[in-house]
DNA sequence: AAAATCACCTGTCCGC
DNA sequence: TGCGGACAGGTGATTT
């Protein structure tokens, strides 16, 4: 689930919900997630504060708390957040929980345990000692530009390698790709200008899309490729069956039929 | 420099 | 019904 559109509305979901409360106790129960910090470290950190903030960078949430400390959120490929009073037990694999002290409970929810829950000092110091590039959403053409003109290698590669643009992953750079017709496979160094300011504007399309439709496939258009991301799938332009190909170890779907093989 | 492979985890689905 | 394997919207380390 947690691209950028995905991250963008944890961000949404968490400041209309659980800013400006006295965090009364945080409960820790997978210390796996934690990056860089204990059980009591973050403990320490969030006890009576309160989160009055967030914002988002790339893939990761970062919470403003009234404490020295940013909490970062990484949420893997299986992580999301949950809000609710008293307790909840039909919800699962809750791995961090923040008690507030109207009784309400955030819940760091992530089943494969690949996200990652830190404590930051600035999400400018963070972006640079993990050499993330710009987000995705934020990029300007110039910056997309020395990221991917000339560059060796996949398309898809490197509309996924967040060192170079951060928020897109396997989902919506498939997507960006069906949009602006380009084979996932394609050479970066072989794509022409044209593709290059194609591929750019459909970034900013296709992540405004997801957020607007709250990243439900079955809230979008007929022509994204998103709603047939399945075996058997056909292309919702010209109905050729939808291929998929492995593209740096990651499963690609595309149209054969509009989106050609460059280099 | 970049691609492939593995590793980290849990859960589900599919085929024998 | 049971079991093994593949695979899932991420990413870092290691190998090629």
């Amino acid at each position: 689930m947690p691209e950028l559109p995905d991250v963008e509305l944890f961000k949404k979901y968490l400041s209309a919900t659980a800013l400006h409360k006295k965090i009364a106790e945080v409960e820790v129960l997978e210390p796996k997630v934690l990056k860089d910090t204990s059980v009591s470290g973050l403990r320490k950190a969030l006890k009576n504060k309160v989160f009055s903030n967030a914002d988002r960078y790339g893939k990761n949430l970062f919470v403003k708390t009234s404490g020295r400390y940013l909490l970062r959120l990484h949420f893997g490929m299986t992580g999301y957040l949950q809000y609710f009073k008293d307790q909840d037990d039909e919800v699962r694999h809750i791995r961090v929980l923040f008690c507030f002290t109207d009784g309400y409970n955030l819940a760091y929810i992530c089943q494969r345990l690949l996200g990652e829950v830190s404590l930051e000092e600035s999400i400018e110091d963070f972006v640079e000692r993990n050499r993330l590039g710009p987000d995705a959403s934020e990029i300007s053409l110039e910056e997309f530009k020395k990221a991917a003109v000339g560059k060796r290698g996949a398309i898809k590669s490197l509309l996924m390698d967040q060192s170079k643009i951060a928020g897109l992953g396997n989902i919506y750079a498939d997507e960006v790709l069906f949009q602006s017709r380009v084979h996932p496979k394609s050479n970066a160094k072989s794509l022409e200008e044209s593709n290059i300011r194609n591929i750019y504007r459909n970034i900013n399309k296709v992540l405004a899309y997801a957020v607007k439709k709250r990243a439900n496939p079955e809230l979008f258009g007929k022509s994204y490729l998103l709603p047939y991301r399945e075996k058997e799938g056909e292309c919702p332009r010209c109905h050729t069956a939808i291929r998929q190909i492995k593209v740096s170890g990651r499963t690609s779907y595309f149209c054969p039929e509009c989106q050609k093989l460059k280099g």
